[in-house]
DNA sequence: CTAACGTACAACCAAATGGTTGTAGATCAT
DNA sequence: ATGATCTACAACCATTTGGTTGTACGTTAG
């Protein structure tokens, strides 16, 4: 969970994911639109893979680039529980007020 | 954005903004519980707050910690537009099996 | 075959991170 | 008033991060 919250914690990682979505894209397409180096983007592109957000599938000499909803559902599952927590606290809260013993 | 998921990429602070979701605690309560100093947990509150994840208020000489859902939930619409971008993708994929040309 | 392309990977660097200890200021209890 | 408690913050350290450049290797095109 640490690695996918970290992976999704920088923008240019956050706009990789966010296109291969979309559509699968090459390393390549991928890094020409951003103003960094071709190795920065593939870093970016490992820690993605590392956390598991993204897969990268050979074809020829091109590795094409694809993100992986699972792992991303794993985060907002998360995020989901945290809501059900404040959630019951806001019940909670509006039964006291309400003067509702139980 | 960047902020607020680095700040959920450890498992301490994960950890206190779940607690502080419930119900709010000092940092000393928080700190009981974690093996590590009373300023690595001061800290881990820091970037918490930092991240408008919590805030602290002042109740003498302690301070409340409590989680603020707003925040959490800037972090849920992301995944959430992340979650749109994939469905549609699978209806393009489904248009196109069904031979759908349009 | 050779040149260009797409990728991988190592080495390096500055800055940020996650921890520590130590010091000091408020506040509370006795 | 004094001591204990809660917090803040600085200084320090090892590790990780995010970037760079350079080199090498497999693949495609001419």
């Amino acid at each position: 969970m640490d690695r996918i919250f970290r992976a999704l914690a920088d923008a240019t990682r956050r706009d990789i994911v966010r296109r291969t979505l979309i559509d699968e894209e090459t390393v390549s397409q991928l890094a020409q639109d951003y103003a960094m180096s071709f190795a920065a983007v593939q870093k970016h592109v490992a820690v993605l893979e590392t956390a598991g957000l993204v897969t990268k599938q050979q074809h020829g000499r091109e590795r094409l680039v694809r993100a992986n909803p699972a792992v991303i559902q794993r985060a907002q599952a998360l995020l989901d529980s945290y809501e059900e927590l404040w959630q019951s606290r806001i019940s909670r809260l509006d039964a006291l007020l309400s003067g509702d013993e139980q």
